[in-house]
RNA sequence: GGGCGCUUAGCUCAGUUGGAAGAGUGCUUCGUUUGCAACGAAGAUGCCGGGGGUUCAAAUCCCCCAGCGUCCA
């Protein structure tokens, strides 16, 4: 069976009726008894553009957005509903996505799985998204948006525990009094859209709650979870009921404020102040003037038109304009495409930036540092667009006055958790990347260009996609650069873009994915991880619950283990079960499994290597100290983006935007070590997931995405406190020292510290003693003169070898200046024969000596047995010499006798060979050859 | 995570089919002119990112590594 009809007694109660939409065939609710259509299709346009559907919101912008937010969840705290402060922008307690792209993807997967309760039930929140899929539509659609707050409010019931707080009746119920009640909007307009929902492995129903041709909401019933043999069949796919119901909804923020303020398009309503600051400084009014057209008609018109069309971003933009200027015409506004483009070109750019800057505001004040890689590149991305559009619109702003306009109008700077100062240095060092890759990408596209004729009316697709991929110049960048570098004809093929989005959609497609391997075990209980009651514990008893042979190996499972696995960065422990050596600890879905070289039963010993337990507790703890103390100093943005503890040493990468110069190392050592005198204790806790949430904030996920219900906590004083899993000292202080090595790039953004702290702190110290005074005993000087003079040495290197270079070609002209016995001249011809010692670069030398006067027409042949033996043939250019003969052909005719081959210009040939003593009869062939 | 590109003088970059490492700018000295981002002459400055391979011969071709850049997921 399939999904049956949406079919509530509310409905039924307050007089709706279903009908089937005569334009998408969906089934919908309406009070309206004579509605033919759905409310969002082809047939519907937006009624409220100029007529607010929503009464009483005179506010715009944030103010408008402020209230309309306070009204939504008052509305549902007034229903019993526990308000939810938003979670962060970035998805940092997931692995799958960067970005929250909904307010349910902060409940994922771990609440909407059941395995951890959500933070309150029911409860409404409005979460701030992010969604760059159609960021090519933003300011062109009049609607479109990269980032928007969803309303929502959700429930998670548990029908099969009695715990149910409400379902699909009373949750139209509510969604239909907001509406009516609390935002006055006309009953008779309101239409509930019956459209199954699927996607992830979960599925249910759902209805779109359409106003005005808009769709101001969505409430889905997630009741569903794919199974083979389940009962429900939703496009081709069969699902069974789970035991957790769950409500999501999503009311768009934006959306009921355009449908208050009733703007031509969505912009108007939210970022006015932007909107008409950007316009005065393009000088818009001047745009329009010239064209005679009625602005708010146009854009209205275009709103309903493109909220009808239906558009499939990467569509041919030019016969979509033709279809928009013909649909126009039908509406009395008559337009030229010329026209068109000169208004809405600069128009689309001017709604696009201040969306744009809130994106940024979002991304960049979680702390996002901007990288060429991961959620960091979707932040250049966007400042990229946005300069390049400022660049269109021909503005002299900067990016950092941009955002420094959007904060004073339009953001909460207390919603940041990245300092202003942070985030406008940020944008400016971007900006900055951004002028030298316009600079180097506008010279790559000269010399690209550099082969096509001057008249061409089009570039190669290749070219335009290397540039594109490889130096970042978009299409219509290097159009504009050919146009002002002499290419005056030519211009961008339709559909180009499209074609480019084609190309790098099916690049993506093609990445393989890698799978992890598994071992197949027994059903097997988890095991008692001894570790974390005890760290100093090192020897106890334990049963052997599997062993079996892997390889030349056993692998053996426990009921409990002292032995640390492989996990969070840190290496796995050493040590011994019954005597036998541990080679591996490695843990799989909760399961310990050890791998050891021969067979163990029964009960055993497990002891532990407690020396190399200890270090790599120095480095853990270490690493989070020196992560605390780099954010303390370098600013909110930085994030542990991956770590690595051994015996040896450790490595931190932290997300930062600039390299890091020994100062700042030095800095952070320095308030690393002091983090370790003053902590007396670390604390050691373990809380569920909700409390870990409210409590430390998602910074705790620096290790990762939590995995289970329950997260283990470590906390470092007020320095430093983070989700881990792996072993810590009690006692800071117990380290020792903590020495920062040194720093290298990983990625773009990200900067890696090598740390070595405890004993192995000690041994690099002692090491580098060691290389300090062997080299130093090289020279035969004090160490402190070390520098110095190894400059001296290297300079003085560096001028004795210019010196010998000279030398040697003082020899080489003393050698063949005056009559040399090797000489003979037959025909105003001199020919030189020369067996000679030194290597190529002489040789060279010796036959440009031979062969520069013009005067002396010469014929040089030249041989020496180094390197296997070279040859070289010369002949002065431009005379009767290079008339007569052939250098190469020479260097042929005789390059055997040494076993080798060669070949250069009809002047100046070599040629090498692995046979040092034919020299002496390769030149002598030659002399017979040339002089006989 | 994947694709593509780059790395040559202090700086910005050329360097064709493998065959003698270049230009502009800056620097030093001298001269001319001292309103010019002035002009003339001479000169110095290179592990051609690192490592391996092919070859008689590699800045150049192949492989690996590193750094940088860029597009996409």
């Amino acid at each position: 069976m399939s999904l049956g009809a949406v079919d509530l007694p509310y409905f039924s109660e307050n007089g709706f009726r279903r009908a089937q939409c005569s334009a998408t065939g969906l089934w919908f609710w309406s009070r309206d008894v004579a509605r033919k259509t759905c409310g969002d299709s082809q047939e519907d346009e937006y009624t409220f553009i100029g007529n607010p559907l929503i009464s009483g919101f005179p506010e715009t912008g944030s103010a408008l957005k402020d209230k309309m937010r306070e009204t939504f969840l008052n509305f549902f705290e007034q229903q019993d509903h526990t308000r939810v402060e938003p979670y962060s922008i970035l998805a940092r307690w997931r692995d799958d996505i960067h970005l929250t792209i909904a307010s349910i993807a902060v409940f994922q997967p771990h609440v909407t799985s059941g395995t951890v309760p959500p933070p309150a039930n029911p409860l409404t929140i409005s979460q701030p998204c992010i969604r760059l899929t159609d960021v090519d539509a933003v300011g062109a659609s009049g609607r479109h948006l990269t980032t928007f707050e969803m309303m929502a409010h959700h429930v998670f019931n548990r029908p099969k525990d009695g715990e149910v707080y409400y379902w699909m009746n009373e949750c139209v119920e509510f969604c239909d009094h907001l509406f009516v009640d609390a935002l006055g909007i006309d009953a008779n307009e309101i239409t509930y859209v019956e459209n199954p929902w699927s996607g992830g492995g979960n599925a249910g129903a759902a209805v779109e709650v359409i106003v005005g041709g808009l769709e101001l909401a969505t409430l889905v019933f997630m009741n569903l979870q794919e199974d083979e043999d389940g009962g429900v069949e939703i496009k081709g796919i069969k699902y069974s009921e789970m035991d957790l119901q769950i409500i999501d909804t999503g009311y768009g923020l934006e959306r009921f404020c355009w449908a208050a303020a009733g703007t031509p398009t969505i912009y108007e309503a939210i970022y006015p102040e932007s909107v008409s600051w950007l316009k005065e400084l393009t000088g818009f009014s001047q745009i329009l003037e010239s064209t005679n057209i009625n602005l708010d008609e146009l854009l209205g018109q275009m709103s309903r038109l493109l909220g009808i069309m239906n558009i499939e971003i990467g569509s041919d933009e030019s016969s979509l304009r033709k279809v928009l200027i013909a649909r126009l015409a039908e509406r009395g506004v008559e337009i030229d495409e010329q026209t068109l483009l000169s208004v809405s070109q600069p128009l689309s750019r001017i709604y696009a930036i201040p969306d744009h800057m809130h994106a940024l505001c979002n991304m960049l004040g979680d702390g996002l540092v901007p990288s060429n890689a991961k959620a960091g590149y979707l932040a250049r991305m966007l400042i990229r667009r946005v300069l390049r559009m400022r660049d269109e619109l021909g503005l002299q702003v900067s990016i950092c006055e941009l955002a420094e306009h959007h904060l004073e109008f339009n953001y909460d700077e207390s919603r940041m958790k990245q300092t202003r100062a942070g985030f406008l240095q940020i944008l400016q060092l971007e900006e900055e990347r951004y002028s030298v890759m316009l600079r180097k990408g506008e010279n790559v596209v000269k010399g690209m260009l550099k082969s096509l004729p001057i008249d061409a009316v089009e570039i190669p697709d290749e070219i335009l996609f290397t540039l594109n991929d490889t130096h970042g110049m978009a299409p219509a960048l290097v159009i504009g650069i050919a146009k002002s570098s002499g290419w005056s004809e030519v211009s961008l093929r339709g559909g180009f873009t499209a074609e480019l989005a084609q190309r790098h959609a099916s690049q993506a497609k093609q990445a393989a994915k890698s799978t992890a391997k598994g071992r197949v075990l027994p059903q097997l209980p988890t095991t008692k991880k001894l570790y974390y009651d005890d760290v100093w514990m090192t020897n106890h008893n334990a049963e052997v619950l599997h062993c079996s042979q892997e390889g030349d190996d056993w692998i053996v499972v426990l009921n409990q283990t002292c032995l640390y696995p492989e996990g969070g960065g840190q290496a796995f422990d050493l040590g011994t079960i019954d005597g036998i050596e541990v080679k591996d600890v490695q843990i799989e879905n909760d399961i310990i499994i050890h791998t050891i070289t021969s067979k163990v039963s029964g009960n055993v010993e497990v002891e532990l290597d407690i020396s190399r337990r200890r270090q790599l507790m120095d480095h853990h703890t270490a690493v989070h100290i020196v992560g605390g103390a780099a954010r303390t100093l370098l600013g909110p943005h930085v994030y542990q983006a991956g770590a690595n503890k051994n015996t040896d040493s450790a490595r931190l990468d932290i997300t930062h935007h600039s390299r890091l110069s020994r100062d700042d190392l030095n800095e952070i050592e320095k308030l690393s070590n002091q983090v370790l005198q003053q902590t007396q204790t670390t604390e050691k806790m373990e809380l569920p997931r909700a409390q870990a949430d409210k409590e430390f904030g998602f910074d705790l996920y620096q290790g990762g995405a939590p995995k289970g219900g329950d997260v283990r906590i470590l906390k470092i004083g007020e320095h430093d406190v983070q989700a881990c899993g792996g072993t810590h000292h009690d006692e800071p202080a117990k380290i020792g020292s903590i020495r920062i090595i040194r720093s290298s790039a990983v990625q773009d953004g990200v900067e890696r510290l090598t740390i070595v702290a405890g004993a192995a702190a000690l041994e690099h110290s002692r090491r580098q003693a060691e290389l300090l005074s062997e080299a130093s005993e090289v020279f035969g000087i004090d160490e402190n003169d070390l520098p110095r003079t190894a400059s001296r040495f290297f300079e003085e290197w560096k001028t004795q070898r210019k010196r010998i270079e000279s030398l040697e070609a003082e020899v080489t002209r003393l050698k063949t200046e005056g009559g040399s016995d090797s000489a003979t001249e037959v025909d105003g011809i001199r020919y030189v024969f020369l067996e000679v010692d030194g290597d190529n670069k002489q040789m060279v030398a010796m036959v440009g000596e031979l062969t520069r006067d013009s005067d002396k027409p010469t014929v040089a042949v030249i041989g020496s047995r180094e390197g296997g033996g070279k040859l070289l043939v010369a002949i002065t250019e431009n005379s009767i010499a290079s008339q007569k003969h052939d250098a190469n052909a020479i260097l042929k005719a005789i390059s055997h006798h040494i076993q080798g081959g060669g070949g250069g210009r009809p002047t100046f040939a070599q040629g090498g060979g692995s046979k040092p003593d034919g020299i002496e009869a390769a030149l002598e062939q030659a002399r017979q050859d040339l002089l006989n």
